[in-house]
DNA sequence: GCACAATCAGTAATCGTTTACTTGAGCCTA
DNA sequence: TAGGCTCAAGTAAACGATTACTGATTGTGC
């Protein structure tokens, strides 16, 4: 069934059913009706693809994430979806796992479906990889650490102010061994927060002592073992704060295994805020990253450069701030309380 | 740019650049060669809205969840889109969030970009919603109890044999009062495995008790309200079997507030098996439903539909069973204090 | 040596829309 | 009343591929 059928029905011509459908305000209301009917009673629906390929617009937008596994990008893709098919697009999710040959068929899909722009949350991305991209013009925007200096548009995440307040929190609470578990440290987001975590320290004159920054890899087997080794490290901290919250929950594994109870024992502070936090026990203390801000931010941002007429000639930079979320997990230092032993099992 | 562009530098039709593209075995080895050195250097991609037009097949394929924010789905999101991707599908996804008005646009999403098929993996989904599609003889798959009398096919997914086997589990660890929470009732698959649980209790000689079965919402939050009916009941319980994984994260936590142990006090169980189930504390012993195995039942379920040359008469039964994964939440049921630690089995 | 078959590249119709352009009716004005 | 203008509705040319058909060339059998 296609639109030829529908004006035949009606008793008009075909461009008068597309004026219809589309709503073009200059065809007479009576005929629209007529048309309108026929498509209800006949449960027409256009299709897409020869409306894509006519008008050159395919309604399809690319979101690319690191990995749909992650809680922090379930809420991403959520809001990100709501909000395009409110405005009639379609999304085409990938999910890269950081794997550079998933980014490149990635890249590939969405220029043969012709996308119209394409948003990246994913926290390390291969610049070289948008090439094909760019060169087709199709508007891109970064979340988080992008290249500033290209015409795509930047959601550049305020680490800093989330960092430092989580720091003197802690700091308040009278701890002096802060830990920091980082992210992969070739992840630009990762080293962004680690930056922070360091300049938040020298802020207030604490020292970020080299044995107490370790890396991880942002999951919760990564937050595992960086808790082994800080708790096996010759300076023992009196809290922990990590690059994630998958981190943080790994933290929290570790440390009931080992005996320590938390916030008792020792203090831990996630980043991102996943929707988990506030649910496991105790509940995470974490600097927010809103996710469906983020998304919204993203999802506007693409949306003000396909509207756009002419071409930017410089990419847009959005801001999304951070902030400390206080909830259970962080205590006062165990020593300047009472002397008590640290437990070991 | 496109195929005549490449046609004209290859010094050949469109037919040889189109046959070269599709690797149709009749061309010269030559041509081709010729053609796919003109593709590479311009860096052509095929448009794949014109190719869906004139093949009418649009290599689509819808995947309707309930919810992407529930850690259930994104794995089976993950494995579907994998896979489909190898198979040079692409996905249009939704999250309905069990709201009839979103089903609606969904089916209505997929049908105008035409899809080849569906599958539903949302635990409740009014069939009437889905005339659309069956209408125009899209292949559809459900993921549990969908209709069997209709033409789609289905992963029949068993219940019994996982919950089964916590039962016996439970039982063995001389727990009478096993409470359970169940899903929204309206739901199909929480109804089933509300109605194992019942079974398997019954089949082994211990009641089932009403004030022991209480209806959560497959949320933490309603693990947690569910859970404080259960304290507040006459009846109090020394495990809790619950109808999915969230909700027994809410058990723990309410639990948690109320200063029990688990497992302790209080043994737990629960269902699905999300990732996230071994990293809670205690890790949580569940009923094990592989996401992976039902996303790759769902898609071949779908290829070998889009595949068949003759429409089907009737859909076909697929079955994936599911199976108890002991970790840390249960224990010997408080009452019957015997000195005895762990057990393990 | 000729008729016919086989092979393979090219020509052009087609998919289902949108939209630039054309047509013609009605109205206004001089 | 003719000429011009406005404006709604129709005609047909795109969009970028696939593919049925056509036709040229070569091979083959008698």
């Amino acid at each position: 069934m296609d639109i030829r059928e529908i004006a035949k029905r009606a008793r008009v011509s075909t461009a008068t059913v597309s004026r219809a459908i589309n709503r073009v305000p200059t065809v007479n209301p009576q005929l629209a009706k007529r048309v309108w009917n026929v498509i209800e009673e006949l449960g027409y629906y256009p299709n897409t693809q020869a409306r894509a390929l006519v008008s050159g617009r395919s309604r399809i937008l690319g979101l690319i994430i690191s990995e749909i596994t992650n809680p922090f990008f379930p809420e991403i893709v959520q809001v990100f979806e709501r909000i395009a098919v409110e405005h009639d697009f379609e999304i085409l999710l990938t999910s890269t796992g950081n794997d550079p040959k998933r980014m490149e068929t990635a890249v590939r899909r969405m220029i043969e479906r012709r996308v119209e722009g394409v948003a990246i949350v994913t926290f390390g991305m291969e610049e070289v990889l948008l090439e094909d991209l760019k060169l087709r013009k199709v508007p891109l925007v970064f979340a988080d650490v992008g290249p500033s200096r290209s015409l795509v548009s930047n959601i550049r995440i305020d680490y800093q102010h989330g960092i430092r307040q989580a720091v003197q929190h802690l700091a308040a609470l009278r701890h002096r061994n802060i830990a920091f578990i980082a992210g992969p440290s070739r992840l630009k987001s990762a080293e962004a927060r680690r930056q922070a975590f360091i300049h938040s320290m020298e802020e207030i004159g604490l020292e970020a002592k080299i044995g107490l920054i370790v890396e991880g890899n942002h999951t919760i087997e990564g937050g595992i073992s960086a808790c082994a080794q800080l708790l096996a490290g010759p300076i023992t901290p009196t809290a922990i704060l990590c690059s994630n919250d998958m981190t943080a929950l790994g933290v929290m594994r570790k440390s009931y295994e080992e005996g320590l109870v938390i916030p008792r024992d020792l203090s831990v502070v996630g980043f991102d805020d996943i929707r988990l936090a506030q649910f496991v026990l105790p509940a995470l203390t974490t600097v927010q990253m809103s996710q469906a801000e983020l998304a919204r931010l993203a999802f506007n941002a693409l949306l003000a450069e396909i509207k756009r007429e002419t071409p930017a000639t410089t990419g847009t930079e959005y801001v999304l701030t951070t902030h400390l979320v206080l909830r259970e997990s962080t205590h006062l230092a165990p020593d300047s309380a009472v002397k008590n032993p640290k437990i070991t099992s």
